[in-house]
DNA sequence: TGTACATCAGTGAACGCGCGTTCACTGATGTAC
DNA sequence: TGTACATCAGTGAACGCGCGTTCACTGATGTAC
């Protein structure tokens, strides 16, 4: 049993930290995330996390960071859960990230917000960020090769393709996309347009 | 001459108010905007603004309003510069729209993330953004009845264009694509992709 | 044209708040001998 | 197995700051007669 008496030494406070956090941004966004209250919550004194984390905005970056490493996660699980075409996954992994920026709206603000600011100093979380993307740009340079999609150059490709998901996720997440669409459909409706254009066939 | 001896009252401090208040959000950032600052600047007491403004996020709410109708404006004149062709003035609107977003950063911020808490509150400002949308789905639709898009429901189409078109912009913005690119090139690609899609021809 | 008065725009002092962070500290833990 | 000591994780009081907003006010303006 974990669920001793309280202890002078927390055990895995990081780890803690961490993970009330994102739980709290979840539940009241990322403005009204407070050091004291998070510490509060946690059963800690308030400056405890000083000795995890330089100040603030690096336990932020901590956060966002595990924020990319689930998101990494999810869009491979999707992409193997796809048939083998290609086509097939790229679909999915559209599908997958938009969904997971739905079902974590604040936390994924954080993510491609913090990174603004923070881009050098974190370097962490960049990798992490990067990681996710190089998954896009692959599938992308894979499709060119097996002749799926047009030539050029696969990064220009992957920046579109990045707006389109990324831009529909912020627009949901910042409500201006009414609420009541389908987002799944929507969702599946951006990718394959984004894939097959929008000209008569 | 209105470089006058200071007076009392100031004549047109609502005017005012918006325009130092863009041009702080310009230099500084949303955030560092402050009232005081603000009245300071101008030259008024801190609590002038609350003749004018209910509050600082209705003073928040104005300016976002005014920056819909800018975009709205180059929007149109960017419409009336191409060619009488549907589709080139579709990707004008585009280019013109992600322009916008990076000549004018943290405005455009304010103006996509301020609707969010607001939507019911501010009406005015989510008229003024509901004007550029409609632009954007007279076009789809334009296109539509000259055979030159594919059919379907517009209201979707103009969600993936308005996608990808935002989402750019918020990339960039947020320094998630490295600054190097050729903006203005890379915002005609997009529009280009989207309407043409990635398959090979 | 002059006066009285309601209305309106601006003043300035002050409140109250919550926050991140600092500092000197103390209790627990691990390791060398 | 026992002891000494460095190291490390957590404490709690307090600092300092800037902010939005309130309040009772005062000076200017416009209008009715």
């Amino acid at each position: 049993m974990n669920k001793k008496r309280p202890q002078y030494h927390h055990g895995d406070l990081r780890a803690a930290l961490l993970k009330v956090a994102a739980k709290m941004i979840a539940e009241q966004g990322i403005e009204s995330l407070t050091l004291r209250a998070l510490s509060e919550r946690i059963g800690v004194s308030r400056t405890a996390p000083y000795r995890h984390f330089a100040d603030k905005s690096a336990l932020l970056a901590a956060v966002a960071e595990e924020g990319f490493n689930r998101l990494f996660k999810k869009i491979q699980t999707a992409m193997q859960q796809a048939e083998a075409d290609t086509i097939d996954q790229f679909q999915k992994m559209g599908v997958a990230y938009v969904q997971f920026a739905i079902d974590n709206p604040t936390h994924y603000r954080l993510m491609l917000t913090c990174e603004a600011d923070s881009h050098d100093i974190y370097q962490d979380l960049e990798k992490a960020g990067e990681k996710v993307f190089d998954l896009l740009m692959e599938t992308i340079k894979k499709g060119q090769t097996e002749k799926k999609f047009k030539p050029g150059d696969p990064l220009n490709l992957a920046y579109v393709v990045w707006a389109a998901v990324h831009g529909l996720a912020a627009l949901m997440i910042d409500a201006q996309i009414h609420h009541e669409v389908d987002i799944e459909g929507l969702a599946n409706f951006t990718t394959r347009t984004v894939v097959e254009g929008m000209l008569p066939r």
